[in-house]
DNA sequence: CGAAGGTTTGAGTCTTCTCAAGAGCGGTGG
DNA sequence: CCACCGCTCTTGAGAAGACTCAAACCTTCG
């Protein structure tokens, strides 16, 4: 992340390191009182704000080395909930100390500007998703951006555990659970990948590549 | 906004003042380096990033007194285009400069983290939108969104120009622009507005945010 | 072992898109 | 001042991708 090593030290005394949480348990909820930022160590945290009618809007996916709570700065109160999917380790690291920390430290103030603007762009890439691509589009997408992740914390690209549900990865994509399903299917038989109930195999990355952004014209050019 | 006048007098020695910009001048572009920050002080101003195969997603219409750019400061480089919809005054804030300030103001840097938090929050809203919401409830988000920011500027909040196409309308909303002509035609028809051309009256607020999200059980609640 | 919930598959529907054409405005130039 | 041109906007008709509803299957877990 090109902290300086005192930096990190220093980012490390005011860590809180809780004991393992596991699946269902929440970080916190939407309108709990901003405290705390939450660093996933291990294991995965999905987080959700309501949308009207009691549904809910699958905000992302967080895994290791992923921050959560960034959006809570503003209003002083949470905007999302984040409820753990799987047993997780996760660090809180509580805002006020860190904001202290970063008044003090040029480097890490620079730091907090950069997380929180890359938070920005990646929202950014979903709203494109969300605005823009089909069905297909969106699950190759998804499968990709989890497959880089995994590579960047070391972990294998192509092989991994879904600890969401089908319908978890319907609502983020905003797609409905039935095609979620069928596309899995279907990315199968076209030997895209190998499917096991939450267990998969990327079995072609380069081909999963060429269906995000174009694979179809099937969609008008939104042009302005 | 909360900001102390010292403050503010200190912010405004970095500010420049730009010569007034028109209709399809650029604010900057996508992949440009990072410099500054804008804020729109008279005008309006559309940020735009580049979709697949040419096409464009359109990120977000900018009223006096917003901000501009926070999603570049985390490559060095601007990861959308800033384009101006109608003859504007436009005011420039050197990053470094401002970064140099926040860093010996912790107000100010606090003051700037609410700004970049709040602007993950509008982006979760939008992703709600385009989510999970149909197409009335989009436009109808749209036009109630504009309303409350001309308001907070103590601009009328039901008789406006709209400085965008109906194109662009319908590109930042996730829609064809067809639809969003016939609902245009159809809010108007249903007593909630008055639609001439780019000069738009609401005649209904109240039924507006009616409209906003739950105005049909046509969704299947997506809850996980 | 049985209930509960997640996943898959099929069939039919619907909202929104696509394609097409005409109308309305606004700007340009003769 | 008016005809012409280009562009945006509107409206209609048909197509389609994704949704909804339904049912069966399979896992998981108490």
């Amino acid at each position: 992340m090109g902290l300086a090593t005192e930096d990190v030290e220093r980012l490390d005394e005011i860590v809180k390191r809780t004991r393992p949480l596991h699946r269902g348990d929440y970080l916190f909820r939407e309108s709990d009182p901003f405290r705390s930022l939450y660093v996933v160590k291990t294991g995965s945290v999905k987080t959700f704000a309501p949308s009207s009618e009691g549904g809910e809007q699958v905000l992302g996916f967080h895994l290791p080395g992923e921050l959560i709570g960034l959006d809570a700065i503003d209003r002083d109160r949470h905007a999302c909930s984040a409820k753990v999917l799987e047993t997780s380790a996760i660090c809180e690291l509580p805002f006020s100390r860190l904001e202290e920390l970063t008044a003090m430290t040029p480097s890490l103030q620079h730091q907090m500007y950069r997380l929180l603007s890359k938070e920005i762009a990646q929202d950014t890439d979903m709203l494109l998703l969300l605005g823009k691509k089909n069905a297909e589009e969106r699950l190759a997408t998804f499968l990709l951006s989890l497959s880089q992740r995994l590579r960047k914390r070391g972990l294998s690209p192509s092989d991994f555990h879904l600890s969401m549900s089908r319908h978890e990865i319907g609502n983020y994509l905003g797609l409905a659970v039935e095609t979620i399903s069928r596309l899995f299917t279907r990315f199968q038989e076209d030997g895209l990948m190998c499917v096991d109930r939450k267990h998969i195999q990327l079995l072609n990355l380069a081909a999963l590549e060429s269906l995000v952004g174009s694979c179809s014209q099937n969609r008008r050019q939104q042009q302005t």
